[in-house]
DNA sequence: CATGCATATAGGTGCCTGTCAATATAGACG
DNA sequence: CGTCTATATTGACAGGCACCTATATGCATG
């Protein structure tokens, strides 16, 4: 059971849309991007996929991520696979350690479909 | 029991944060974001979200609205609502008819938080 | 090989949510 | 006032989700 499939790229299901003002978001376009909407939409998410997308270095060790909280590690490990999930983080493994780094483009495509202010 | 008290104003909660990659949320920023973003996490709602936010005249009336969708009334009512209560959407009551308006600044402000491409 | 550490998975539990049918509210109009 | 129309509220139900404990996996090292 790969839990690595490649779900959705956010980048590619994004950058189809022009932004939520512009005009009327098809039924289809809304059921592929609300995923990731929902990804980011839990407070411990929003604050992980921040960590892993602010750090210098461009990655994150979990061990890094799970004391930034006061949750089990196991729970920590279930919001990154929800994130991996999406398609906004990447993972590799490094001997023990795995490594999380933001999905190129991903924030960056989802904020403009959202929208961002004139230009 | 007003169900319009104005739980959050979106426009405030995240014009005090930076993006997201800028440098990592706190925790209490990201149990105020959080509910915006599960506002916009479902389709149906991002579909209200777009209708309202890109029609023409700034406002959509409701009767609108709940023929685009395969949905009950009161399903389209409840979505509605859910987005009312986020602080995403203006109400505004006009004779028999209701006539929902996006909050100014709310989507980009979002948008923003979220991530913008390099300008 | 045995042990230890980092991370992931499995399974269970209580709460949240999307949907509907039924009903309420409230304005317009004869 | 009675009726019609537009919208909201209520209550119920099924499915989903966040969190936990317990266990598995997999790499490193003595």
């Amino acid at each position: 059971m790969s839990n690595s499939l490649p779900v959705l790229d956010p980048v590619r299901v994004v950058a189809c849309c022009p932004p939520l003002s512009a005009q009327p978001l098809s039924a289809p376009q809304a059921e592929q991007i609300a995923p990731l909407l929902k990804a980011l939409a839990d407070p411990v998410r929003l604050r992980l996929m921040s960590l892993v997308a602010s750090h210098t270095g461009g990655e994150v060790c979990v061990c890094d991520l799970t004391e930034a909280f006061d949750l089990t590690q196991p729970t920590i490990s279930h919001h990154l696979k929800v994130l991996h999930d999406a398609g906004l983080v990447e993972r590799e493994k490094r001997g023990v350690w795995v490594y999380y780094r933001p999905r190129t483009g991903s924030l960056a495509g989802l904020g403009t479909l959202i929208g961002c202010p004139p230009a």
